[in-house]
DNA sequence: TAAGTTTCAAACCGTTCGGTTAGTAATACT
DNA sequence: AGTATTACTAACCGAACGGTTTGAAACTTA
């Protein structure tokens, strides 16, 4: 019973989730976001609600999307060694995907500086403990099965590491170094 | 022949540096410098320029102060496997400092979003490149004395990556994770 | 067609940003 | 003591920030 939305707010909050992609959540003005996604400024705030929220939005449809699905290897199929080999092949052949080119969303949020508002961090801290157990999961399993002469915690901290580096050498270095690293570390794993 | 500053220049620059460590370029305004310097507005501009000029003067402050000690290690001292291991101790030591709290400020500038100023990302190159080439040099010296099973190419990339790595898990998981990974990183590599 | 509802564009709000411009206070040299 | 030089304080600048208000335009339903 009254004016439709002239836009798809689905597809704007994509827009929007590439825009702080690229520039980060400081570095992203209300500004920016109206001329990239080309809505008016009040439309905006009708949409999503503040920049605060939009954001919060933003991480969300980003999980949905982004990280869930890299996920999926380390859930379902085979477990132990093979469940984080497979899980790094498929993470090394998405992450070479031109629109990974500026990281990780979540990662970025969680190292940005104390300005940035800690409720982003509590939200994105659970997405951490997820991949963590998960990976624990499939490390114990592997310990298990004797696939791991290592202790269980350091390969743990030590995989949930170079994942992040990973990612940022993505960003920094190109997908060329990230699928060598890629491949390198799967080799070193076996080695555990 | 005229009125003497009123404040220490290289302290004020000291502090400077730890205040952009913490909240980077664009989280550091020119009033919250004031305010940990405190030194006035105008006093700042006269003595260190603009923002942009002040940065520069952290950059190299910080690679004076900061990144170079660390290098030494790769620098002097026995070559080969033994070096690399030297400095990554060297390096989890020195990482662990309360200061360190907040990563790297080289590391973080290279990270930065778009909006950071490409001057910045130019200079520092020279420091990313410098590492790189002792990390290289040490590690052919490595292969040469068959040490090295590994191609010398993937162990380079792979060694810088976790260096990266290791700055960030020091931030965002506390030193005692810093430690632990060192350590086994220390480890894994004598197995390369 | 008229009432009611919601989106739209654009002007506007106070605040903070990085940076500058006076005018005054303090020192050194003659 | 007088003068030149410099650092100091503090007010000020336009621009951009995140966010709000207003009134007209567009649509649905009755």
């Amino acid at each position: 019973m009254a004016r439709p939305l002239s836009f798809d707010p689905k597809q704007k909050l994509h827009q929007a989730m590439l825009l702080f992609w690229r520039n980060g959540y400081e570095g992203t003005s209300i500004n920016a976001l109206i001329n990239e996604l080309e809505i008016n400024r009040f439309s905006l705030y009708s949409q999503f609600g503040d920049k605060h929220q939009l954001y919060l939005k933003v991480l969300e449809h980003y999980n949905t999307v982004v990280y869930q699905p890299l996920l999926e290897p380390l859930r379902n199929g085979p477990i132990g060694k093979t469940a984080i080999d497979n899980y790094l092949e498929n993470f090394g052949k998405k992450v070479s995907a031109p629109h990974a080119a500026h990281g990780c969303l979540i990662q970025s949020t969680m190292m940005a500086g104390e300005n940035v508002e800690v409720e982003f961090k509590e939200v994105l801290t659970k997405r951490v403990k997820e991949l963590r157990a998960l990976l624990r999961t499939n490390l114990q399993a592997a310990k298990d099965q004797n696939q791991l002469s290592m202790p269980v915690k350091e390969c743990l901290d030590f995989t949930l590491m170079t994942i992040n580096a990973l990612i940022m050498a993505r960003k920094s270095q190109g997908k060329e170094v990230l699928s060598q690293n890629v491949k390198f570390f799967r080799k070193t794993i076996q080695n555990w």
